[in-house]
DNA sequence: ACAAAAGTGTTCTAAGTACACCCATGA
DNA sequence: TCATGGGTGTACTTAGAACACTTTTGT
């Protein structure tokens, strides 16, 4: 690689991370407003460009921090974004993670150093954002898709354990598909995905529901 | 961004492909030896450095094509490595990708401007290799196994079809694992990759075999 | 006792597992 | 006609889909 030849010079990494939360059935991603050109003024997915002296997942992570305030969230990395003209500063690649967290749980700061606001929207409200960050979120939302089905995603936002009818709403909203109750508790179960905790919740006039939480260790199984 | 931040500084993209084939039931990896530093003389995955003014992917061919001479490789990133000093120039960022060849159809070129060897390699007698290739070849191990359990990966090295007995090898040397001949069989058919081309592939004294072929579009199903 | 929402059960069908048997070929 | 390896079939078990019924609670 000779470091000199301009092919190679002013190109940078984004570290962008879509956060999904689910809130009474709805799937929102919080987004922030931006301070700064460029794209001042335009809503986008929280995120900024890579230090070259942090690795890409902690770099998510002190965005998150710094656009946000929130600390200790799980991310995964999902997808890569190259469009040549993505960012008009530098050549700028994005690398995109996913993480759900409960909104209840976290205080978003709403300004920052370069954010004036900052909100979860849900994902059927959402406009034109910064950059390509549109085609992240679709591309991320079929993650999620994926993610709730094959993994214990969705346990950040039940940290006390929750019950078979509650989240199977969280389900419904995220794959936009309606369960019989009787069967998604049965697939639920013996997905693998979730353990009893011999606990029950009450709600009033109502028989009370088991509290089940997702497993720590996911062992995913292979077709063959 | 501010752009002239030091942090921001003398950052770019690796595009490095794990190229797979099979050659008679053993998985192999396609390398090549490195003509210059840093890490001249060693073995690599192929690869390098991703220009400005070209998205990831066409890279990530330019590079096979460069240093291989293969092209019209079908490749698709599965991971993003980023260790801080995984590089000894500057900082940077690998995009892996992944592809299966059949290497019978390929001319390797054994001597390019930046290469002086060139071979298929057996992944049990894959040495130390130059960056963090050993980590990326372990990661697009398992990579390559999901795939071949979802998709049409394995097309590419049957372009005219295989048979059921054949491709069986195939798929016990990428997971490691025995099969029986019918269970086989039925599972493959019915896992919806694959049709029958109603033609048959004589063997000399054994019962003519069916020819089947991958399909083209893959639809994957959900667990929910 | 009643409504509301939780939990359990049944039947049918489709797919996975562990087997044994038959078929087409060339020597 | 025989060995070789390919193709088909059966019994058992397990998981998904479409259903109806019972249980616990507060009013």
């Amino acid at each position: 690689m000779e470091v000199n030849n301009p092919l190679y010079k002013n190109q940078g990494i984004h570290v962008i991370s879509t956060l999904f939360t689910i809130d009474n059935g709805v799937v929102k991603v919080l987004l922030i407003k931006r301070d700064n050109n460029p794209f001042k003024g335009y809503w986008s997915l929280v995120g900024g460009a890579l230090y070259n002296n942090e690795e890409v997942i902690d770099g998510a992570k002190r965005e998150i921090k710094e656009k946000t305030g929130i600390e200790n969230v799980d991310i995964q990395m999902f997808n890569v974004f190259s469009k040549i003209n993505r960012s008009p500063l530098l050549r700028m690649i994005a690398i995109g993670y996913i993480g759900v967290i409960d909104f209840n749980k976290v205080n978003v700061l709403k300004k920052t150093m370069k954010t004036v606001d900052a909100d979860w929207v849900a994902i059927d409200k959402v406009g034109t954002l910064a950059y390509d960050h549109n085609e992240i979120l679709e591309s991320a939302l079929e993650k999620l898709k994926d993610l709730i089905c094959n993994s214990n995603i969705l346990s950040s936002l039940y940290p006390k354990g929750f019950t078979i009818p509650e989240i199977q709403m969280a389900y419904e909203s995220v794959l936009k598909k309606k369960y019989d109750r009787r069967n998604f508790r049965k697939k639920l179960i013996n997905s693998g995905l979730i353990v009893d905790t011999n606990k029950t919740k009450k709600f009033e006039g109502k028989k009370p529901a088991k509290i089940y939480k997702f497993k720590n260790k996911i062992t995913n199984k292979n077709v063959f």
